[in-house]
DNA sequence: GGCTTAGATATTTTT
DNA sequence: TATCTAAGCC
C-alpha cells in the first residue's frame, strides 16, 4: 500500500522557489515557469502537497491541462507521490473536464447526455451541406474559412444573432447565415464542437447560479497548466470555478505560447493578475535541463521578441557543447546528415536513440527522414502521423456507433448512409436532408418513418418525402438495419457491437473483395474492436458514449513505429512537430528546416505578430535539449513537387557566433558556411548555378554535374571517405539517387552551371543499388 | 445509380 | 505531392 510521503521529504528536494510555489495554497497563483524549471514535478508536488498535508481531499482537486499527453504525465506524476485516493484526483484537459460536466448536467444547455462531439471533418461536413442549401458556391465560400470565422465568434462569445446584427460585407451576410444554420444542424444532431463544450459549459456556470454553486463547491483547488495556451473561454471557465475559493494556480510561460491560430491569448496571463487581485507570483527561472550554451542561445533568440515579460534562466548544468549549426544541400541530405549525427552521437556522447528527437515545423518534413531511416534500418518513432481514428474505415464503422449511440448524429449518418453502396444515392440523401430540416428533426427520424409506412404501417406518414420506389426500399433496408443495431446495443459490448455492424451493414464483405488494400483495412477495425474492449463491462448504456468521447477527445495515440524492426522495444528516434514536442525533453535535439519560408514558416514572414510566434515556436525547441542541440537547414528544399533553394532562417542570425561551433558534420570545416551573412544569402537564392561551396572529397562537390556511363547525367549529394574509398552520391535523372565507389565507377565532370535547379531526386529510387550496380 | 478518371486545388501547428 | 471534387461514362 503506497502512503503519502511526508511533508518534510516531499519538500526537502524543492528549491526555494519551488517549494513557495507549493506551498502558496490559499489564494491565487501566478507561476510563470521557463523551460525545465520543474513546472510539472512543482504542480504534482503541489497536489501531493495539498492532499497530504493540508487534508484536501483528493477529489476536490481540478488540475486541467491543455494536451492528453500533459494530463497523462501529470497524473502520473501525482498518483506516484500522493498514493492513497489519487485515483480520485481530477486530472483532465480543459475539453475533457467540459465534456464531463456537459455530460451530467448539459441537459440546461439543450444537451442530451449521448451527445456526440463533432470534429473538423464533421463539421466541415455540415458546412458543405448547408452551403449547398443556401446555394453558395464553395469555392467562393471555403467551408474551413467559414468555420474559422465561426470558431472566431464563439471564442467571442457571440452567437448567430449578435453576428447578423453588424454585417457589412456579403461575405459577412453569408457568414452570419451559415453560422445559423450551422448552430441549427448542431443543435439538431445533439452534437457539440470543440468550441462548444467550453462555450456551451461557460454558459451553463454562468446563467445557473445553483449549478456554477455545484462546481464551485466540488472543486476547491484549481490548478491550471499551460495557461499561455489558454483561450478567452477557458479563462472564463477557470474564473467562474475559481471565484469563490480563490484557490487558483496557474502555470504558464509566455515565451511558450504557441497556439495563438487557436484562439490562445497570452494576455491572459497579465488578466490574471487583475481579475484576481493580490495574486501571488512565483517565477521559477532555474533550468534542470539544459546546458548553460543551449540557455544562451535559446535566450539570444526570444530576446529579439518584444514586449515580454523578460526572464533569463539561469543553471547550475555544465557550460556544455556548443550548438551545430549545419547546411545540406537538401531535404535527403538534411536526413542523412541528421542520422548520421545522430548515430555517432552514441559511441561520442553515450546518447541513445531513445534519447533523440528530431523537430521540424510542419508534418510533411517528416518524410525525408521516414525515408532516410527505413533507408539505414534505423528505427523511429513518429509523433502524430496519420491518427489511427482518422482511418477511413475506422470513421466509417465509428459512424455507425454513434448513430447508434446518438441516432440524432445526422453527420455521421450522412456519412454511412450509403457506404457500403446499398442504393441511396446523393439525391436521395439531399432530399432526405431537406425534410428534416424543415422539420427540424434528425434525419433518422425521416427514415424511420419512411421504413414504418413502407412496411406496411396503416398511419399515414409524418413526413413526406419524394423518393421512387426503389430509393424507398433502400431506405427502408437501411432504416430496418439501424434500429436493429440499436436494439441489438443494448446488450452487447461495443466490441461485440462492432463486429455486429462489421458483418451485417456488408462493411465486412465490401472489404473483403478490396484485394489491395482491404486486409490491412480489416486490421484496423480489429484495432478498433481492441481498443472498444478496454470499455467493455461497464454499464452498457454508458459504455459506448465513453468510448466515443475517449476517441473524440483523447485521440493521440501512441506514435507509430516505423523502421525495419517491428519490435516496439527497441530504442528509436522521434520525429515530431515543433508544436507537440512542447513540455518533452531529450538528451539531444536536432531542428531541422531552419529556413525562411520553413521556419519562420511563409505565412508569418509578413506579420510581426506572428513571426514572434515563430520564434517562441524554436525557442521551445531549442529548449527541449539537455545535452546537445543542432539546427540544419537545407540549401534546396523541394515543396509539393516544387524544389527552390531556401534562404536561411533569420533565426540563425540571432544566436551569437560564440555559442556555434561551424563543424562540418562530415569532418570539414565549412567556415564560409556559417551563415548567413543575408547578403550572401540572398545571393545565393537569386543565383542559379552552384552556390559558393567547399570542396568536397576528391574534388566533388555538392551541387556538381556528372555524368555515368550507365546512369547519364546525374548531381551530386554528397561524398564521403578518401582515395580509393571514395564515394559519391549522385542524383541521376530519371534514374533515382545512387551511391558509387569512385574507384570502380568512373564519373566524368560536366562544365554546366545551370544544373542544380532542376535537380529533382524520384522517392521511388531511393534505396542504395546492389554492390554490383558500383561497377561501370 | 454507381464507378472511374481527370482535373483542380490546397497544403501550419491540434483539443 | 496527395487529396478531394466534379464531371463523364458504364
Amino acid at each position: 500500500m503506497p502512503s503519502i510521503s511526508s511533508t518534510e521529504n516531499l519538500l526537502a528536494d524543492l528549491s526555494d522557489r519551488q517549494r513557495e510555489a507549493v506551498t502558496h495554497t490559499d489564494g491565487p497563483l501566478l507561476i510563470v515557469a521557463g523551460p525545465g524549471s520543474g513546472k510539472t514535478r512543482v504542480m504534482a508536488h503541489r497536489v501531493a502537497y495539498l492532499v497530504g498535508d493540508k487534508g484536501v481531499p483528493p477529489w476536490k482537486i481540478l488540475a486541467v491541462t491543455f494536451t492528453n499527453k500533459a494530463a497523462r504525465e501529470l497524473r502520473e506524476r501525482c498518483e506516484r507521490l500522493v498514493g492513497v485516493g489519487s485515483n480520485k484526483l481530477q486530472v483532465r484537459t480543459f475539453h475533457g473536464f467540459c465534456s464531463r460536466v456537459l455530460r451530467a448536467d448539459g441537459e440546461k444547455v439543450a444537451l442530451k447526455p449521448e451527445f456526440t462531439i463533432y470534429d473538423a471533418d464533421d463539421q466541415a461536413r455540415v458546412a458543405r451541406r448547408i452551403l449547398d442549401d443556401l446555394d453558395v458556391d464553395p469555392k467562393q465560400f471555403p467551408p474551413r474559412s467559414l468555420l474559422s470565422v465561426i470558431s472566431d465568434a464563439k471564442n467571442n462569445m457571440r452567437s448567430p444573432a449578435q453576428l447578423s446584427r453588424r454585417t457589412e460585407t456579403y461575405r459577412d451576410e453569408i457568414t452570419a447565415r451559415v453560422y445559423e444554420a450551422y448552430e441549427g444542424a448542431l443543435q439538431r444532431a445533439n452534437a457539440v464542437d470543440f468550441d462548444d463544450l467550453l462555450l456551451k459549459t461557460f454558459q451553463l456556470l454562468e446563467g445557473h447560479p445553483e449549478m456554477l454553486e455545484k462546481y464551485q463547491e466540488r472543486f476547491e483547488h484549481l490548478l491550471v497548466d499551460e495557461f499561455q495556451d489558454t483561450n478567452a473561454l477557458q479563462f472564463q471557465v477557470a474564473r467562474l470555478l475559481a471565484m469563490k475559493s480563490r484557490n487558483i494556480c496557474v502555470v504558464g510561460d509566455p515565451d511558450q505560447s504557441i497556439y495563438s491560430w487557436r484562439h490562445a491569448d497570452p494576455t491572459n496571463l497579465t488578466d490574471f493578475q487583475s481579475t484576481f487581485k493580490n495574486a501571488k507570483i512565483v517565477t521559477l527561472d532555474q533550468s534542470y535541463r539544459s546546458t548553460q550554451i543551449i540557455l544562451e542561445a535559446a535566450d539570444s533568440v526570444i530576446s529579439n521578441n518584444d514586449g515580454r515579460m523578460k526572464k533569463t534562466l539561469w543553471t547550475e548544468n555544465s557550460r556544455g557543447t556548443r550548438i551545430t549549426v549545419a547546411e545540406a544541400y537538401n531535404e535527403a541530405e538534411e536526413a542523412s546528415l541528421v542520422l548520421k549525427a545522430a548515430t555517432d552521437l552514441k559511441s561520442k556522447d553515450g546518447i541513445g536513440r531513445n534519447e533523440v528527437a528530431i523537430m521540424y515545423r510542419v508534418n510533411a518534413q517528416s518524410r525525408a527522414f521516414e525515408v532516410a531511416c527505413n533507408r539505414e534500418g534505423i528505427p523511429y518513432r513518429l509523433v502524430g502521423g496519420i491518427k489511427f481514428y482518422d482511418r477511413k474505415e475506422v470513421k466509417d464503422i465509428l459512424s455507425f456507433l454513434r448513430v447508434v449511440s446518438n441516432p440524432a448524429d445526422d453527420a455521421a449518418l450522412e456519412r454511412i448512409i450509403n457506404v457500403p453502396a446499398r442504393g441511396i444515392s446523393a439525391r436521395s440523401v439531399a432530399e432526405l436532408r431537406r425534410v428534416a430540416i424543415a422539420n427540424n428533426v434528425p434525419a433518422l427520424d425521416v427514415i424511420l418513418d419512411i421504413t414504418r409506412v413502407n412496411s406496411g404501417d396503416e398511419d399515414p406518414p409524418t413526413y413526406y418525402a419524394e423518393l421512387n420506389t426503389r430509393a424507398i426500399n433502400s431506405v427502408t433496408a437501411f432504416g430496418d438495419m439501424i434500429t436493429r443495431f440499436i436494439e441489438q446495443s443494448l446488450a452487447l459490448d461495443t466490441n461485440e457491437l462492432i463486429d455486429l455492424i462489421v458483418e451485417r451493414s456488408g462493411y465486412g464483405a465490401m472489404l473483403r473483395e478490396d484485394k489491395e488494400r482491404g486486409e490491412e483495412r480489416m486490421e484496423n477495425l480489429q484495432e478498433l474492436k481492441a481498443s472498444a474492449e478496454q470499455f467493455a463491462g461497464s454499464e452498457e448504456r454508458g459504455q459506448l458514449t465513453e468510448f466515443l468521447e475517449n476517441v473524440a477527445l483523447v485521440s493521440d495515440v501512441d506514435g507509430l513505429q516505423g523502421g525495419d524492426s517491428s519490435d516496439v522495444d527497441e530504442e528509436a528516434i522521434t520525429l515530431i512537430t515543433l508544436h507537440q514536442a512542447k513540455g518533452l525533453e531529450y538528451d539531444a535535439v536536432f531542428l531541422v528546416g531552419l529556413e525562411e519560408g520553413m521556419l519562420p514558416h511563409s505565412r508569418s514572414v509578413d506579420d510581426p505578430t506572428q513571426l514572434q510566434e515563430e520564434r517562441r515556436l524554436l525557442y521551445v525547441g531549442m529548449t527541449r535539449a539537455r545535452k546537445r542541440l543542432y539546427m540544419f537547414r537545407a540549401f534546396q528544399r523541394s515543396f509539393r513537387g516544387q524544389s527552390g533553394s531556401q534562404m536561411a532562417s533569420r533565426f540563425l542570425l540571432e544566436i551569437p557566433d560564440s555559442l556555434v561551433t561551424t563543424r562540418d558534420i562530415r569532418g570539414h570545416d565549412r567556415v564560409a558556411d556559417r551563415m548567413p551573412d543575408p547578403m550572401w544569402t540572398k545571393r545565393m537564392a537569386s543565383t542559379p548555378g552552384p552556390r559558393p561551396t567547399s570542396k568536397l572529397n576528391d574534388g566533388y562537390t555538392a551541387g556538381e554535374k556528372v555524368r555515368h556511363k550507365a546512369f547519364g547525367e546525374g548531381v551530386v549529394v554528397s561524398s564521403s571517405g578518401v582515395g580509393s574509398d571514395t564515394q559519391v552520391t549522385v542524383a541521376f535523372s530519371g534514374q533515382g539517387i545512387k551511391r558509387l565507389m569512385l574507384s570502380f565507377a568512373p564519373l566524368e565532370k560536366v562544365v554546366e552551371e545551370e544544373s542544380k535547379q532542376q535537380f529533382d531526386p524520384d522517392e521511388e529510387t531511393f534505396e542504395i543499388q546492389d554492390p554490383e550496380l558500383f561497377a561501370p
